[in-house]
Parts: C-alpha cells; sequence; structure tokens
DNA sequence: AGCACTCATGAATCGGAAA
DNA sequence: ATTTCCGATTCATGAGTGC
C-alpha cells in the first residue's frame, strides 16, 4: 500500500451495488495465466496497465563470446510459442481482456523488440487502441553482436496507447519538462539494463532472465498516472512494476504463475520505501511555474495604460487598456492572446511572444516582462 | 551511372537467354504506380530496397505553431487511406512484389513513424522475410509537441531485413565499426533532419513533404551493399536514394509517379557527384588485412619448430611441428585454432589470441608475430 | 582507503565454404 | 543433405582481488 489513500476505488467494487463482482486485489500477486486471470477482473478497473510479454525469441543454437564462454540466452518455456500465428492468438486474447479492464481514460505500456513488437503493435491499433507514441529505450550497456553479423541490438521500444482515438488519458507535461531539463521528454529515452544491485539474484545466479530497470517504470508511472492510481503488470514477474509503484504512492495489480518469481517480488516489493506525500506532489508537478496574468503587469507598473504594443515587425499595433486588455488600431479588443490571433488572421496565438514593447529603441517580448516580474516576485 | 563497372547485373537480363524480360532500367526514373512498375521487373535482380512509403498518418485537422505559423504536414492525397485494412492491404501487395525482385542474397529496408510500421513489421514477418535489426533514427531536431500532451515523437524506425531466415545477406561489419570510432556500430543513429542546403525547395516551399536526409541513406548503402549492387527505391520521392548511390558508386532504379518530384529527383541526382574507385575501396573494407596461414609464420622463421607455446596463463603447453600443426603435452594434434579447443574442451577457439610465444620473458599472442609479418611484407 | 587489474555477463532470432 | 574444418568475433559495468 503507497501512502496516498486510495481515492479512485472503481465503482464496480463499492459496497451495496447491484452486481458484486470481486473487489480489485490492490497490492497484491494473483497467481495464475494472465488471461484467465483478467478475466476475473472487473471491467473498466484499472488506470493503467504495464506488460513485459513473452518476446518469442525463436533462438537457434548456443552463442558463444569470442573469449569462448557462452551466452546464457532466454531459454525458458515461457517464451516458446509454436509459430507466429500462436503468438497472434495469445497477444491478441491479452490484449482484448486488457481493454475490458481499463478505465475509459486509462492507457497501456507495452514493452518488446523487433522480435515481436511488430506483432503487438498491429494488434494494438486492431483492437481500437489509438497509439499516442513509440518510446525507444536506449541501453547505455547492451551486449554486442559477438558474430560481427548485424548491428549492435541496443534497444527495445515501448508502445503507449490510449482505449481509443477520442478517449482522455493522463499525461504528467510538466513533470516530464521538468525531468528533462525543462526540455520536452522526447520519445528516446536512455538507461542502463538491469544490473548491480538492483538485479535479484539467487545464489549468485539471476531469478528472472528479462528483468527490467526501475528507472523505466518510474519515468512511465511518473508520466502517466496519478497518485492513488491503479496500475495492472500481466506478466509481473520479479515485481519492477510493484515496487516502483509502491515507491510512487500507486497501487498496483500483479499477474504471474512462477512460484519462484512471486517469491522474490514479494520480498522485493515489501522493502521498497513508499516517498512521501510532499515528495509526490512535487513531482506532481514541479516548478510549474505560476501563471501570470498579463493584467498584473499593468496593475504593477511594469506597463502602463495607454502604451502602444507591436508585433516584431511592427505591422500590428495595440494599445494597453487599464484592464490588461488590448485595443487594436482597427477597433478589436481582446486579451492579448486573442487579439494577437485577430489581427493575424490565425486561429491561435501565444500573445506572450507576439506582443512587443519598445525600450532603448529596440523591441522586446512581453514575455521578458513577466520575466522579469518572476525574478522580482518569486522567493 | 556510378564509376564502379555493373558486374553483378542479374542473368536474366543477359543476352541470348531463352526468356528475354526486359533488362534493368538502371540509373533511371519509373514514372508510375509502384506495385505495377515492380511487376513489370525480373525476378531476383535487384541487391537491396530501400522503401519510404506513406504513412497514413491520418492527421485530423490543421496543426498549428503557439505562434499561429501553420505546420505543413502531409495531407497529400497519396497519403490517406481508408482504413488500416487498406493501408494493410497495399503493404502487402508492395512487400510482396519486393520479395520476388529481390536477389536471394539481397535485404529490403523500410522506414516508418508509429502511425505505420507496426503494419509494416508484421507484413514483413508474415510475407516470410527474416528481420535482421530494427533501427532507430534518433533526430537530432525533432519538431517539438506543440500541445504538450504527449512526448517529443523524436524518432523514426526502420527496418532491415533478408528474403528468409536462412539467406545470406551484405553486412560490410568492418565500414561500420570503423564509421562508429572502432566500436560496433549500434541499432540507434542519430541524425539531423534534412534541412538546409540539402533540402530541395522551389520558390521557397519545400519540394517534398518528408524529404529523407542523404545521411541516413548513405549509411545504408555503405553497410549493406557493395559497390555496383543495384538499389532499388519504390517511392523515389526527390532522389535521396539516387543521389546517394550514385556517389557511392552504387546502381539505382526509382519509381515514383509525381511529375514534380521526378524532376526535381533528375536534376539532384545529376549534380551528384560519384566519388572515386580509391575511396570507395577504402570504404568497403577498411584496414581488411590480408589472410595468413599460421603455418607461414613457421615457413618464415618468426617460430622454430619444436618451439612451445602456452595460453596467457601457461596452464596449456603445446609444440610447433614442421608443418604448422600443434603437439600437445596429452598428445593431441590440430591447428591452433582446433587444438585450442580441443585443450580447453571449447566448442571453438581463436588460436591466434590463444596461444602465446616466450620474448624476453613475457608471453604475447602468436597474433603479434602475424601483426609483425603483415607489416613486414605488405607494401 | 583507494587504485589497478581481472573476470563475469546481459531479451541474441549471431558463419560459411569445402568435402 | 551432412559433416568437417577454417577462421573471425565483444562493450559497458559491476563484483572481486590484490597491492
Amino acid at each position: 500500500m503507497g501512502v496516498i489513500e486510495k481515492i479512485r476505488q472503481p465503482r464496480v467494487a463499492a459496497r451495496g451495488t447491484v452486481a458484486t463482482p470481486e473487489p480489485l486485489p490492490l497490492d497484491s500477486i494473483i497467481r495464475g495465466d494472465c488471461i484467465a486471470a483478467m478475466r476475473a477482473l472487473p471491467a473498466k478497473s484499472v488506470d493503467m496497465i504495464f506488460a513485459d510479454p513473452p518476446y518469442n525469441l525463436q533462438l537457434g543454437g548456443e552463442l558463444f563470446r569470442p573469449d569462448g564462454t557462452h551466452v546464457d540466452a532466454v531459454t525458458d518455456d515461457w517464451d516458446k510459442f509454436d509459430s507466429l500465428k500462436h503468438y497472434d492468438a495469445f497477444t491478441r486474447a491479452w490484449l482484448a481482456e486488457a481493454h475490458r479492464i481499463l478505465k475509459d481514460d486509462g492507457t497501456i505500456w507495452v514493452i518488446g523488440s523487433y522480435h515481436n513488437i511488430y506483432r503487438v503493435g498491429a494488434a494494438v491499433q486492431d483492437l481500437g487502441y489509438w497509439i499516442l507514441n513509440d518510446i525507444v529505450w536506449r541501453k547505455a550497456n547492451p551486449m554486442p553482436n559477438f558474430r560481427g553479423t548485424r548491428f549492435t541490438n541496443a534497444h527495445e521500444t515501448l508502445i503507449w496507447a490510449s482505449k481509443g482515438e477520442k478517449a482522455k488519458y493522463t499525461f504528467n507535461y510538466r513533470s516530464m519538462k521538468t525531468l528533462n531539463d525543462e526540455l520536452q521528454m522526447r520519445s528516446d529515452w536512455e538507461f542502463p539494463i538491469c544490473g548491480g544491485q538492483e538485479r535479484l539474484k539467487r545464489d549468485g545466479v539471476k531469478v528472472h532472465p528479462t528483468q527490467k530497470p526501475e528507472a523505466l517504470l518510474y519515468r512511465i508511472l511518473l508520466a502517466c498516472t496519478k497518485p492513488g492510481d491503479v496500475v495492472l503488470d500481466p506478466f509481473f514477474g520479479t515485481g519492477t512494476t510493484g515496487a516502483v509503484a509502491r515507491r510512487l504512492g500507486r497501487s498496483w495489480i500483479g499477474i504471474e504463475r512462477e512460484e519462484d518469481y512471486i517469491a522474490a517480488a514479494e520480498q522485493r516489493i515489501a522493502a521498497a520505501l513508499p516517498l512521501d506525500e510532499s515528495a509526490l506532489a512535487t513531482m506532481q508537478s514541479p516548478r510549474a511555474a505560476p501563471k501570470v496574468a498579463f493584467g498584473v503587469l499593468v496593475e504593477n507598473a511594469y506597463l502602463t495604460p495607454g502604451a502602444v504594443l507591436t508585433d516584431a515587425k511592427r505591422r500590428f499595433r495595440a494599445t494597453i487598456r487599464a484592464d490588461g486588455s488590448l485595443l487594436s488600431d482597427c477597433g478589436a479588443i481582446g486579451s492579448i492572446h486573442k487579439l494577437g490571433a485577430t489581427v493575424q488572421n490565425a486561429p491561435a496565438c501565444n500573445g506572450w511572444s507576439f506582443w512587443h514593447y519598445e525600450s532603448d529603441g529596440k523591441l522586446a517580448p512581453i514575455d521578458a516582462l513577466r520575466q522579469t516580474y518572476l525574478l522580482a516576485t518569486q522567493p
């Protein structure tokens, strides 16, 4: 359980409703097959799904490094499918259940490599999901191509999709921009592969062959969920999703059928410390610059009513009025944004960058005055 | 025409064969629909196909920047498809023709974004192609997400595939490693989007909405073709593929139906200067050292029959015999590679790096002697 | 403690020609 | 088709060891 109250419980799980499906098994691992387990969950009940399905690698023989050592590949049965057809059927089955379980404003993330991601992406689209982005996880330290026969396979792909073209969804734009040093977060992310202390081992052997780095889930949950949201991971493995969800004050549900993985996941998540509420609030909307109305600059005498603003090329002129509205030469009146759009005959306009004031014979955007005001007034 | 002789003409185009299909229209643009044009080309006749198909963007309304300027999105008629079904049918049709036209040891490259690449990738696999890598083109200067509703879409994806799982293909490993500062070339490439002098414009308006940077094609052609190879681009546009192919001494065939694009492409390619043969040779196989048999070192007295080699830790010993074979202490006999594998009980071994000789009390790999020999004998 | 060095290892569709 | 043999081939990171 995270530290944040679960205030967004699905209605279907509330007491006293006529239909009384199972309440959501929050913050716990469901044992068993992922499709069967998802069928038992109520419709429109989770805010986000993160899925790391089998990749269907279809590896051939053994592979040795140039120094003769053996490469420990993914040979687990859960990654084996008889054919692309079988893999497609499996993929469509679990993606369809996921669509049913997702709230209408929920989103899904799926990770894969070139072996399977095209099957997954096509199924996602066919099932009516609407792809919002695909994201490239660039591995800082990938395994080389030992035989020198191809390019080093140095990335994996994630697909982020909403339930449909018109569906709403959560995207914490400010959090991402802050995380990326005040530049928009791009669709290519770099992380090291999971190793070191984070990599779960038992008797020196990795517990799970494909454990994902927590940094990856951290960014995803921070970007696309709110505190208290419910995150489902149908291929839970050793519980990276659960551990990060708990740290970030999100609820989680895992589905897993291998007892070894479940045991490791439970121990790991129990040890994950939730961040305190104030830290979460900070991350939710960090450094969100306080909004300044244009009128405040007038009130504070940064600009004087009656003064004239122009665009950068002095094609358009407008007079400042006492309430912070503008009056153009042609008689139109409006806010800095509205009037900027009107005079340009454009559908929209950012008045802060469009309108300029004159100072020492030079034109500067009024946004510069806003910055000056912020610097003078912020603690 | 590149400067390199076309020595790999398809046999079907040779004179005097019973079946006399059209000879390949090398270094020219075929006017018309890409599927129809491909049907007229002979089977197994081209070495590589680069395809930049319509992206099926299905943009809704118009898009404006925050400053009100219009974003010239891809709204041309050729990029509209009624549905995913139509797009899939189109994709499978041209990919099937491409498969027929490709030589058995040829490869195909297709570029796309999340709007279409999953359709393309699934079709590629369904048609029997074997994906070798997917490559991420990270745009150094992508267009921001103006509305702040998603991650900046900062990459496009390329799929590289052979004709089948067992098919051979060209991959100039050394060229790529050299190009990447002596590290293996990874699957994530960074280039700026096409702009500046390279961007074709007419009356200040860009001729083609999605002109690809030449650097992208340069790397692809350098990696996966040989001088004189025939490269087909079924969505030729303004001819980036042709311009780079000519510079690199490859032959090219373009298919395009828009006369405006054809005119721009022809002018552009005519201005592209082919590199001279020596420059191409260097890039083709840089530092490709001639092979030296171990026995040659013995013949030339770099090592003496009867001398003893060991591994780096002196765990294993072997005596050099007059014919260049080795005799281990336990009585096994074999080549430097074979005996190295035998004594280590390993499936394979590079004898050049495994076996060491002693010089001034220090051990050095016998590969050092090979280098010395090469330096002494190469002009 | 700190540095230098060795060694292990990670979602991998990983050879090809001659006999 | 199968086998044999030759020869080409790795980057970043962390843990462990030794000085």
